[in-house]
DNA sequence: CCCAAGACCTGGCGGC
DNA sequence: TGCCGCCAGGTCTTGG
């Protein structure tokens, strides 16, 4: 579920209900997320006002004076917010309860997110702080993924994945900007051009910001009900269509792995 | 340093 | 209907 469009839409759904309330307390139904959660978490957030919530790559962060508490929703969580006494479901396993009888529920069947709390810096968090530029701001661009690429051997679909690289770029905006960009996912990422890596900087830009558009279409009624946001409902071009003919030549589209992941592309189209 | 593979988990689906 | 193997949005860790 999470890439970053949907990290950013959950970030928009949840701040301003969560912003400037005090927490009570915090529930830790299942502590064994991807690394414990942490009993200080339960013993210092109460009684903190949450300052901000912010977002890092897939992660969010949120601040109080006391210590910051790191969210990563992994490929199944998801975050709502929900009357405190709402009984929780299965895999609902945090709670941070605010005073006004709401609270921010963590739900990950898988149990690959996390929920951490920092008391320092969270930027100088060793999670944090080697992370590479988010790729909607203005330190990312093609001149950024030529540069670093330069001698890399590796196919540059696992290149833009690489956190170090550029923050943000999962399995299907890999998959759907490469294509909108015509490069071939499993050319190395050393032996793409200059300007074929512009190409890709916008393409993956446009792909991403078109997604959190669509997630703030339904961004209202997002915390009510399902929290599926409407990303899902725009039309991927190649991820989850393999098989199925290219949109824009009509070839078949091919179907790999990359480094255990599913890759879709279109054969005459990408090189 | 670079790269590939393994690891962590549960649930849903297709095939038999 | 039931069971089995495979696949899924991520990314840290390990080993070559």
């Amino acid at each position: 579920m999470p890439e970053l469009p949907e990290v950013e839409t959950t970030r928009r759904g949840v701040s301003p209900l969560v912003t400037g309330q005090r927490v009570s307390r915090v529930v830790v139904r299942e502590a064994r997320l991807r690394w414990p959660v942490p009993t200080a978490l339960s013993r210092e957030l109460p009684g903190q006002r949450v300052e901000a919530v912010e977002r890092r790559a897939k992660y969010l962060l949120l601040s109080s004076g006391a210590g910051t508490v790191l969210i990563h929703l992994g490929m199944s969580g998801s975050l709502r917010v929900v009357a405190a006494a709402t009984p929780p479901a299965l895999h609902d396993h945090v709670d941070i309860v605010l005073d006004d009888g709401q609270a921010l529920r963590l739900r990950d069947p898988r149990r690959f997110g996390a929920v951490l709390w920092v008391r320092g810096d969270p930027w100088l968090h060793p999670l944090l702080a080697g992370l590479g530029p988010e790729p909607l701001g203005e330190e990312f661009d093609g001149h950024h993924l030529h540069r670093l690429s330069r001698g890399r051997r590796a196919p540059v679909k696992a290149f833009v994945m690489d956190g170090r690289v550029v923050v943000g770029i999962g399995n299907i905006y890999a998959a759907e900007g490469l294509f909108r960009a015509g490069i071939h996912p499993r050319r190395a990422a050393g032996r793409v051009s200059a300007s074929r890596y512009d190409a890709l900087a916008a393409a993956l830009r446009r792909v991403l910001s078109e997604a959190i558009d669509q997630g703030g279409t339904t961004l209202r009624d997002f915390v009510a009900e399902d929290g599926r946001p409407g990303y899902f409902q725009q039309r991927l071009h190649v991820y989850g269509r393999g098989g199925k003919p290219c949109i824009t030549c009509g070839r078949t589209l091919s179907e790999f792995r990359i480094a255990q992941r599913s890759t879709v592309y279109c054969a005459a189209c990408q090189r």
